[in-house]
DNA sequence: CTTTAAATAACACGGGCGTGTCATTGCGGC
DNA sequence: GCCGCAATGACACGCCCGTGTTATTTAAAG
């Protein structure tokens, strides 16, 4: 101990040679690399350590057992996810039908394509972890995913937008919302579920088809709502 | 070889000492208690013949390797689940109204108590094992399910039920029911997946709920449908 | 330069796995 | 009673895993 406090403060006689969090970023990525090729099962202490190119003593100075490792990956790859797909959600969009609109933000989530698949399996990586690990708090991804659909119908049915994140994580006042945002988030996870398990049944074509179908099927639609920003 | 050919009938100068079909059975049911505590990756040779009760040895002489021994265990559960819950879907319904009977028989593919969890890791084994040895006729599970929820939601739109099972395989002439059909089996997957995967998030009485609120989100129902056999 | 300790790497241990080998056992046929 | 062979089970091999120990390297501090 004694080497290194919060950020940048070093105390004497110690050395400094590598910054653990910025090593630790750099293992995460190798880790995310793996979980892409592998899933989180092929996470172990020996793989990581190849795929960053060092040994595995080396990473037990940064990781104290493989579950450190995981749960250290699995942030990471919350994070990742974040950074990606986030800004493809809450991209503007302005041309189309209303159903098109909000189509186009939820295939973001979909693994329709081979990039969105790759997502998601880094997606599943982190709701298996969750699920053998449940969060006290609730599950960050679960609650971001009802968010965004309570967000989709809202916007459909003519409510102003919530610019508040803490405000779009509550049930909305409109029973119908909520119902339906439940409703849309279930129907997005079989989809997403189909596409992975029985690619050979359900094609990315007709999963998003599908998707317009339930869309269409949501009551109390404004020809139009209130722009999606 | 040379040592039983078809039923029962067996070749001169070699002793019978053990029906291979039935060695093979017990092994079958074995290893799905196995797979009902750790999951399909927990069916190793070492595990299912320490479950019943031989040595790896023995298992050789029935399964010449792993990938035998699995793909066994997988058809053997698929005839499980359908003697356990083809019975229970088919059970004939007559009180509460047409989405109350619907729903009661879509609810026994659904994890929604101890039992019906069971039968889901089950089934979920043999997703997984089709996953990653897609068969070439399509899925029979998800065919199966699909057959099955066609035939609900055209039921719910005053169809005659289809008692051939053949036709029962086949698109429904009403695109309605077509299309409704791949939502609700699309919608159940989403269910299944929440159920497992994000319990702490869906209970299984809302899990119940909403499925209700879908079925009486479709068109074109009819308020007292033909009998559900 | 010497000292010092972090950083690194190499290795060992114990365990689980799939798979192959081989001696033993015991039933069926003579 | 005797033989033959299917059936059985014990064991070995090689691989991968997590983890702990230990020696070596390296760079900062004096």
């Amino acid at each position: 101990m004694l080497f290194k406090v919060a950020q940048g403060c070093y105390h004497k006689d110690v050395p400094r040679l590598v910054d653990h969090d910025q090593r630790r970023a750099e293992i995460g990525e190798a880790a995310i690399r793996v979980i892409l090729r592998e899933g989180l099962t092929g996470v172990t202490v020996r793989g990581i350590a190849a795929e960053a190119g060092w040994s595995t003593g080396s990473l037990r100075h940064y990781f104290g057992n493989q579950h450190e490792l995981q749960a250290y990956v699995v942030r990471a790859a919350t994070e990742t996810l974040h950074r990606r797909v986030l800004p493809r959600v809450q991209r503007p969009r302005t041309e189309g039908s209303v159903v098109d609109r909000i189509a186009g933000i939820v295939e973001e989530n979909l693994p329709l394509d081979a990039e969105r698949r790759e997502e998601y399996a880094l997606w599943a990586a982190v709701v298996e972890w969750e699920r053998h690990h449940p969060p006290e708090n609730g599950s960050v991804t679960w609650d971001d995913q009802r968010a965004l659909y309570r967000q989709c119908i809202a916007a459909m049915r003519g409510h102003e937008p919530v610019r508040d994140p803490d405000r779009a994580a509550h049930p909305h006042p409109d029973p119908q919302v909520e119902l339906w945002a439940a409703l849309l988030h279930t129907f997005v996870d079989g989809l997403a579920s189909q596409l992975v398990n029985t690619p050979g049944e359900l094609s990315p074509g007709t999963a998003a088809a599908l998707l317009r179908s339930l869309l269409e099927a949501v009551p109390g639609q404004q020809p139009d709502p209130h722009a999606l920003q």
